[in-house]
RNA sequence: UGCCCGAUCGUCUAAUGGUAGGACACCGGCCUUUGGAGCCGUAUGUGGAGGUUCGAAUCCUCCUCGGGCAGCCA
């Protein structure tokens, strides 16, 4: 029935989606539909890429096309293989393949050169010797126009054999750069005689030491995109001036002509989203490496147990559109909440434990109760939870003087244990010293045992439980936001490390579980009933001594209602 | 004060000259052996002023506000 829902789902629609339609009705590029995706891999990708990942495969498959994997490494010296792996690795968990189209920027350094020389040819480039102070200060400034470079009208042999020769590595960096001749007093700054090449005695990741001349981004997107026969070249708004740009190199070439369309990029509150930033987290040991839970990337959702379906879920849920957004994270919450409410097997445990003693059941009585797997999927079975007369229950789940609506356990009060039987509580036990809670004295009910329907007594509360002697102890780990500003970056007065909230991380050992949890691996997921969901974490869990984290809490009314009354 | 882009519930996003709808969040109720889930409901919006039109969120003009652009970064 579900499933009936989600394929009749009508999916929304965006203005990208309209103009494809129109060029497919146009038949603009012969019915071809051909995006990319383009990383520059210096980092690990984040949960902005995943909407641009999304976009440009999904178009892909929604419209029977391709999408191409494109790395755009033009920047040695900022590049790694590391980078490259993971993005790989991400991009295949969020479920989607380019299959053998995955490129390189630098596959394409010999053509784009030829490029150059085409152009310098026309006497559309030339080869500018000012340093990079002087270019700066010739740029001008967006309300005034600049001024043009002594070195502009260098003849077409000079400027052919100077590029020769910086290709050949007859020059130290920064002594000459190629620029494009187009106008100096353009009121678009990308027009001013943009540079396309410099020269930088570097490694390449791929191309090693091959070259020591890079194209500028500018240079090499546009027909990497014009090489690849890309139909619709999809990318964020700060490229939108850039676009005047890249029509003007491939029309001055003479190349084949893609479409840019530019969108909004994604933004979350309560979270930063430049990779500038994320690397000081990381360099600077704030978190844990790029897969820290805490992190918004897509290794760290991984870690902490969103799935990829959640993710694209999310990434279609926001939309496309060209005004700037900022998403509320509740979203991305809500988007794993209900997934994982479909998919996670439930279980009980106990992660602030508490001893109950039952004082009037058998010493060596154990009973194997009967639980449900997924109450939202019978299809998942049931499984047997053992019940004797020494438990765990949560701390939290008992109050000495109970506030007016707590529902839980109190003093001469009764509770139902999830799945077992109606307890009062009898006696509060406390260290003599400390006067901390140690033992709660208790009595069951034998005619309430769950399912039996001996009993019509009812009671307002159902606690989880973990039997003491079969329980298995592991570490859980909590996070919360990182940042505890809505905006973490956006005040350029304050450094945004000033917004880290200290409290994201809570690490709590001694957790008791059911046995059941005892066979589980790394990166499974469930459900601790009434607390939230959580995985095994796949960097430090090890058999026999669980790890778990927290992904994300259940929606807690009961909490909010306290939250409001303080 | 140059150029480009944008402006619809709190936050996102639909409407393509014809009843402003959906999601999340919020608030209320029902239900519940998870204070979860589910179900039902309330409330909240077209930045402003003119104009075109039988009719404007939509088209036009002006204004206001927000974002982007001055890397040999991408």
């Amino acid at each position: 029935m579900k499933e009936e829902n989600n394929n009749n789902t009508i999916k929304p629609g965006n203005f990208i989606k309209e103009i494809i339609e129109k060029d497919l009705e146009t038949g603009k590029y012969g019915g071809r539909v051909f995006t990319r995706f383009p990383p520059e891999p210096n980092g690990y990708l984040h949960i902005g890429h995943a909407k641009s990942i999304c976009l440009n495969f999904g178009l892909a498959n929604e419209y029977k096309g391709k999408c191409n994997l494109r790395f755009d490494d033009t920047n040695p010296t900022k590049e790694e293989q590391e980078y490259v792996d993971s993005i790989k690795a991400d991009i295949k968990w969020l479920g989607f393949d380019w299959e053998d189209r995955e490129f390189y920027a630098s596959d394409y350094f010999d053509q784009l050169y030829e490029y150059a020389v085409i152009l310098i040819k026309k006497g559309k480039a030339y080869v500018d010797s000012c340093s990079s102070d002087e270019i700066k200060e010739m740029r001008g400034v967006p309300t005034k126009p600049g001024v043009e470079s002594p070195f502009r009208n260098r003849t077409v042999e000079e400027n052919l054999d100077l590029f020769e020769k910086m290709k050949s590595g007859n020059f130290k960096d920064g002594e000459h750069v190629l620029r494009a001749k187009i106008d100096m007093s353009s009121p678009n700054m990308n027009m001013r005689d943009p540079i396309i090449y410099r020269i930088r005695h570097a490694s390449h990741h791929r191309t090693g030491d091959r070259w020591c001349i890079y194209p500028m981004y500018d240079w090499a997107h546009g027909q990497s995109d014009s090489i690849e026969r890309i139909t619709h070249s999809i990318c964020t708004l700060e490229f939108e001036n850039h676009r005047p740009l890249y029509d003007w190199f491939i029309e001055n070439i003479g190349i084949y002509s893609p479409q840019q369309i530019e969108f909004a990029r994604l933004n979350l509150n309560y979270t930063i989203m430049s990779k500038r930033k994320l690397l000081k987290l990381v360099q600077d040991g704030y978190v844990d490496g790029w897969d820290d839970p805490r992190m918004p990337t897509l290794s760290a959702y991984r870690r902490r147990g969103y799935t990829p379906e959640s993710i694209r879920n999310f990434a279609e849920s926001v939309g496309v559109a060209k005004r700037d957004n900022v998403i509320d994270v509740s979203l991305l919450e809500y988007s794993i909440r209900d997934d994982l409410n479909k998919k996670a097997q439930r279980v009980m445990a106990v992660l602030r434990p508490i001893k109950v003693v039952i004082t009037n059941y058998p010493d060596e009585q154990v009973e194997e109760l009967d639980a449900v797997n997924n109450p939202e999927d019978e299809s998942m079975g049931r499984r047997k939870v053992p019940f004797s007369k020494i438990l765990f229950i949560e701390r939290d789940d008992f109050q000495e003087i109970p506030h007016k609506k707590f529902f839980r356990l109190s003093p001469g009060s009764e509770v139902r244990l999830r799945y077992a039987y109606i307890i009062k509580c009898e006696e509060v036990i406390k260290d003599s010293s400390s006067g901390e809670i140690i033992e709660l004295k208790c009595t069951y009910d034998p005619d309430t045992r769950s399912g039996s329907g001996t009993s019509t007594k009812k009671v307002k509360g159902t606690i989880h439980w973990v039997s003491a002697r079969h329980a298995v102890t592991a570490e859980v780990r909590l996070y919360d936001r990182l940042f505890n500003h809505p905006d973490p970056g956006g005040d350029k007065e304050t450094d945004f490390i000033e917004h880290i909230n200290p409290d994201s991380l809570e690490t709590l050992k001694g957790c008791k579980l059911e046995p059941f949890l005892s066979a589980a691996n790394p990166g499974d997921r469930f459900q601790f009933e009434r607390l939230g969901y959580f995985c095994v974490d796949t960097k430090y869990s090890k058999p026999g001594s669980l790890v778990f984290n927290r992904t994300v809490t259940l929606k807690d009314t009961w909490a909010k209602i306290e939250k409001a009354k303080q």
